[in-house]
Formats: structure tokens, sequence, C-alpha cells
DNA sequence: TGATATTTGCAAGTAACTTGCACTAAAAAA
DNA sequence: TTTTTTAGTGCAAGTTACTTGCAAATATCA
């Protein structure tokens, strides 16, 4: 974890806590966004006490300061978290066989935005897209 | 309700029941995706008798016989469900205020499918994209 | 070191959905 | 038409992912 991230927290008034630095730590050294019940477990492999609870807690205070970023992966029932910082705007794809969730770098939609808006009438705020089809060891 | 659903239901050896039918009529007349609390607060304003369960249990079974499409729309923490017959394969805008939801007709990813592939070396099987900003009524 | 305010763990609460079970009622058989 | 069979229903209780309340613990700062 960074120095700066520590600086960030507290800058914000927030804390630097043992498992708050746990969190941090198993999000930045992971590729793919994990739910707060996947970090758990993985804290746990490390031997880190810590209640699920704080893990939620921690996962959404890092959120409301922006460090990372919550998503909700089409037809998952839980929420995912990723770090923030130096990742673009991106989209997922996963693995129907074996959840193996990797980033999609580019993003085709900021043309077809203004054809939705033209056609819909809406303000396009947002989008979410994901594919999903079997990953090289699952096909 | 057409008269051939409730063939195609009994061919599957399901019963046309009241319940069933009060469901199958409100998904009819319904022009984007309902919940199935959604769904039972429409039956609860036009006198049906029926309780919660039942409403997603017939979903449920709606859905496996192939009649209607089962749908999770982004950060949404809820289950939508809309009748297939007649409508091919689409994607929704919702608005962010409202909640309203409508259809997009034209669905942009065909040929991103194949670059994908390429790239991630998966095996694509389906794609999710929705978007969302604000509707007419909410700018 | 001590004050104070954030953070933590445990228990309990929610929301959306699922399951178990006895009872009801469609559909098929007599 | 009246049984018989079996899908469907309602109620209660269970499940999953997450949130909240509260007293105890601990990070930060004077």
């Amino acid at each position: 974890m960074k120095v700066s991230v520590k600086d960030e927290i507290r800058a914000l008034g927030k804390r630097m806590t043992r498992t708050r630095k746990a969190v941090l730590d198993v999000l930045e050294s992971t590729k793919y966004p994990l739910s707060p019940l996947e970090l758990y477990a993985l804290l746990q492999k490390q031997n880190v006490a810590i209640d699920p609870v704080t893990v939620y807690r921690n996962l959404n205070a890092l959120k409301t300061i922006g460090l990372v970023r919550r998503i909700k992966l089409h037809q998952d029932d839980q929420f995912r978290y990723e770090m923030k910082e130096g990742r673009e705007h991106h989209h997922h794809i996963r693995c129907k066989s074996c959840g193996r969730i990797e980033d999609l770098l580019l993003c085709p939609l900021k043309k077809l935005t203004s054809m939705i808006e033209r056609e819909t009438r809406f303000l396009v705020g947002d989008h979410s897209l994901e594919f999903s089809g079997w990953c090289p060891k699952c096909q």
C-alpha cells in the first residue's frame, strides 16, 4: 500500500487501522473486483483477525472517500469492489463456468450515447456493459 | 391473454390458475420489466387475492417454461420480469431520478463481440448493456 | 500521557427471495 | 358428474447479502 493512501485517508478524518490496512492491501494486490465476503475469506487465509461486518464497513468507507469503486455485475447477487487508482472507465467479462472476471480495456459506447439520447430523449449519465462467456480454461 | 398461452402452459404440465392468469395479464399489459413486488402491488390494486410468495413462484415457473424473461438491471437489488413473446434481444435505459425504464431497440454489440473474443480469448455467450440517466420529465 | 472521536465486534435488524408443509383446486380418469 | 391425482397456494420459517445499534477498543492529537 502506498504511503500517500494513509495520508489521503487521514486528510479525510479517517484513521488507518490494522484492519483497514489489511483490506486495502488485499484490494491492491487483486486484479479483479472482490465481493466483501471473498475479501473476508482472503483475510482469513492470511490469519487477519477481522469481523465480516468490519470488511463491509471498511469497503463502504473507502468507497465514500473515493479510493475504491463499487460495482454490481449482471446476475450477481453481491457488490464487488476494486481500487480506483489509475484505472480508467472500463467494463468486465466473466466466465460463466468458473466465475473468473477480467477487465475489458475498450469502451465503444461514446458514439452510441448520443444516438440513444436522440432516440429516447433521455439525458444519458452512465452505462454498464458486461460480457459473459467461457474463459480459455473452461472452453 | 392469448388463448394459446393457456395451451402452452398445459402442454408443459402446468395449470392455468386464477392467480397465474392474473400474473400473466399484468405482465402482458405492462411495457417495462416488473419486479415481483411491483407486480404484487399492481395485483393488490386490482383486488386480486394473492400471496407475494405465489407471485415469486409463478414468475419462476413462467421463466422456466420460457414465457417470461428474467433480468437484473445494474445496481438494482431485485430481479425484473418481462414477457418474452415477440420481443427481440434488447437493452434498457433507466431514469436515475424516477426509475422509469424503457426498452432500447438497437444492439450495437455484434461486431464488438468478435473483437473481445480475439482480445480476451474468452468465448462470448452473452452480454448485458444498460444506460441510465434522466428521462424527459426529470431533466 | 490523556482526551476524544473513529473503528471494531457482536447481536440484531432488513430486504428480496426460497423452502417446507398442510391445504386447495385444476385437470384427468372413472 | 364425481372421483382421483398432482400442481399450485398461503402461511411460517429459512437464507443470503448487507446494515444498524451499542458498548468496548484503539488511532490520533493536544
